[in-house]
DNA sequence: GCCAACGTTGGC
DNA sequence: GCCAACGTTGGC
């Protein structure tokens, strides 16, 4: 099993719209990273979501439910998508600032990549977060 | 709203 | 193949 984080733009695609959706396409990366991100996932692993740009924080957690497949927002073959459902929210959102603060989420590609939309977290990254968040 | 960082494009 | 120009993202 593994631990990945994706991020949006909660103007664009809000944890609150995934709360209506309950699955969501996670589609529209045109990043070659990011695309091999997405095609490493596995059915079952484990997604934090974060929000970007004006609420900068973890607010969930996801699982995938399906994995890659052509992204049918374009006709590019070369791009792909996967299937995100919802597992449940934080009781507090983790921010960036306080991932920031903490020693073990220092090398966390969060941080150190601040532009990629689709990365993978380790065990210890995933759990420390998920324990801020509680 | 600004700007730094980064990725992509295109001219040579 | 290099690199300047450009566009986009995301933090502040």
């Amino acid at each position: 099993m593994a631990y990945w984080l994706v991020k949006s733009d909660p103007d664009a695609y809000s944890w609150n719209d995934f709360e209506k959706d309950k699955e969501t396409i996670w589609d529209g990366v045109r990043n070659y990273q990011a695309r091999y991100n997405l095609k490493s996932m596995n059915k079952g692993d484990k997604v934090l979501y974060y929000h970007s740009q004006s609420d900068r924080a973890v607010v969930g957690v996801a699982k995938v439910s399906q994995e890659y497949f052509q992204d049918p927002t374009t006709k590019d073959d070369s791009w792909v998508a996967v299937k995100l459902k919802l597992l449940y929210k934080l009781n507090s959102p983790v921010t960036l600032s306080q991932i920031k603060s903490e020693p073990i989420l220092s090398e966390i590609s969060l941080i150190k990549q601040s532009r990629l939309s689709v990365m993978l977290l380790t065990a210890e990254e995933y759990l420390k977060i998920l324990a801020m968040g509680v």
